[in-house]
DNA sequence: TATCTATGAATGAACG
DNA sequence: CGTTCATTCATAGATA
């Protein structure tokens, strides 16, 4: 729900309070709570990246600074 | 092992040491060693700080999440 | 049974 | 340094 609402990168304290909340139904600790946010953003990044790369392909002689890519080797 | 020693923050000769030594079994530069000493102790206290706002934990505003659950089957 | 998919977990890299 | 991001690993469940 809070994921819907618009949260994404949960600070600390609200990262214990969901998890103080999910605690309710099981056991979790805000290590889950933590990972979850993070890989349903990232998820979504990777399908929006996905679908924008096959749509306009940029011109190859693009040369794009400072993202956050891992050198192929 | 170093790590497990003691040692955190290792300055250039230490990086380029340890590196030196690592490069027995692969490539391997001197940032690598310094990221990995970075994230370890970074990791080391974000596991610190979560145990910690657990334990006093502020009072939580009652929320009342998903009254209405669908049956799981 | 083999392959695919979704997801929690983990880690290297890098930002502010 | 604390936090965020990109990528990879591991595996349970779905599908063929």
């Amino acid at each position: 729900m809070m994921y819907r609402g618009g949260m994404r990168t949960p600070n600390a304290q609200q990262i214990e309070q969901i998890t103080a909340q999910l605690g309710k139904y099981g056991k979790i600790e805000g290590k889950n709570v933590f990972y979850w946010f993070q890989n349903h953003k990232a998820r979504e990044r990777q399908k929006q990246k996905r679908n924008s790369l096959v749509l306009n392909s940029p011109p190859i002689t693009t040369i794009t600074l400072n993202t956050r890519m891992k050198p192929i080797l």
